[in-house]
DNA sequence: CACGACAACTCCTCAGACAACCTGAGAGGT
DNA sequence: ACCTCTCAGGTTGTCTGAGGAGTTGTCGTG
């Protein structure tokens, strides 16, 4: 069951994921009928109104239109979908390398560009996440995601912020679950602190190579646990 | 009775209307647990199982997200903005600085994770860059980005697949215009040929530093151009 | 051939039942 | 005072059975 997530899906986002397929894959083109609620339901092995709930779904995201007494059609194969939420239904480990390769470089930028301003706001972030320690997981995982977005805001690329930002909504999900399950501030309430400290430290004195370098470490420990993880 | 108010709409769709108004008007911000299906059902006037398949099609939006147990709760107010919008609004120079950053790791990736079948596809892209040596600057760059595509693919994580995609129209238009703005073409048909060939051969060889430093030289040098030319 | 009745499908909606799950409050122990 | 555990209540998840409403193709009749 390779349903990437830490998190088992129910049987309607299973039933969605099935039928997006098939429908991505064109299996059935476009104005083309699909099979029966009943038949749909025998085929998939579920519930008519689970595979009821399924097409609604398809239909918000505009792949399908029901027309009552004639049957559920396909307007659309390509997804037309926002990003956001393609982010949303890929494995989270997938995420999070993408996540590695573009932050590892963006802190190599971070490194040659950043301000005194940008000094003093990741420096103010790590206090923060220091700060964190003594607080909820959640809060914890907002103040890390923090000082790294204040990392990669420095180095001064508008497109690579908003991509950051893009994967943060889906990484703050996958890293509160990871913090919860693994129990990682079981020992220590205030993980990673040390190497943080180092890459900001590197960023700082403009050394991208050492950056880079504790950086890709730190993350790959992680990707490393989301992957047994899932 | 010709038009207009015809058929009415469903119960359903005017469910989702109802509450699709509701989340940007801005009712329940962000966040925000929704009343419970049964409430819901009650207010709406209708059963809970329509109430259940309405909920279903802002899921699909990408509006809420239902969790067992707990309730549903509104992860967006409006129907996110598309990122390809945001790139064409962008500077050229920025998204070809993100689109390097982003594939230089990847190509690192690919070197370590490549199949028989990628090093075939990679080459066959590149025997087709060099086919297109004799075709018009458009149908040149075309070239180019499918070779750079198939390397990414190799990397074998969708969402980087994903996310370079999202990037090759902007990088398209603007290699395009560079492309005849400097007569980038003049002296030598194919430029870059043998860099090309020396990026494929390290990616094959499973050298992920060669590969990322080849790559990325390549890179800089059109992105130096770029920079100079906007 | 034209046309209307009709049967067989389809989706639409509701109600009820039970399972799986989360959350918060309170009991009890340390 | 604090921590842990239990548990009840509420929530979504899933299935089933029953009609209602609309569409479509068929078939008999003229």
């Amino acid at each position: 069951m390779a349903l990437g997530a830490l998190h088992r899906s129910p049987l309607v986002d299973q039933a969605v994921e099935s039928l997006r397929e098939q429908i991505t894959q064109g299996l059935w083109p476009v104005g083309t009928r699909l099979p029966g609620e009943t038949t749909l339901a025998k085929t998939l092995g579920v519930g008519r109104s689970t595979v009821r709930e399924a097409l609604r779904a398809l239909a918000g995201a505009g792949l399908v239109q029901a027309r009552q007494g004639a049957g559920v059609f396909v307007i659309a194969t390509s997804p037309a979908e926002d990003w956001t939420a393609r982010l949303r239904r890929a494995a989270v480990a997938d995420v999070y390398e993408v996540r590695m390769l573009v932050e590892v470089q963006a802190a190599r930028l971070a490194a040659r560009r950043r301000t005194p301003d940008d000094v003093t706001a990741m420096h103010a972030a790590l206090e923060a996440r220091r700060g964190a320690a003594r607080d909820t997981d959640a809060a914890f995982v907002d103040a890390d995601i923090a000082l790294h977005a204040a990392v990669v805001a420095a180095a001064h690329n508008p497109v690579l912020t908003d991509l950051f930002a893009e994967f943060v909504p889906r990484l703050r999900e996958g890293l509160v679950a990871l913090v919860d399950l693994l129990d990682l501030r079981a020992g220590d309430p205030n993980p990673g602190d040390a190497t943080h400290a180092a890459f900001v430290g590197a960023v700082e004195r403009g050394d991208p190579d050492a950056a880079g370098r504790v950086l890709q470490e730190e993350l790959e420990q992680t990707l490393d646990r989301l992957r047994r993880a899932g």
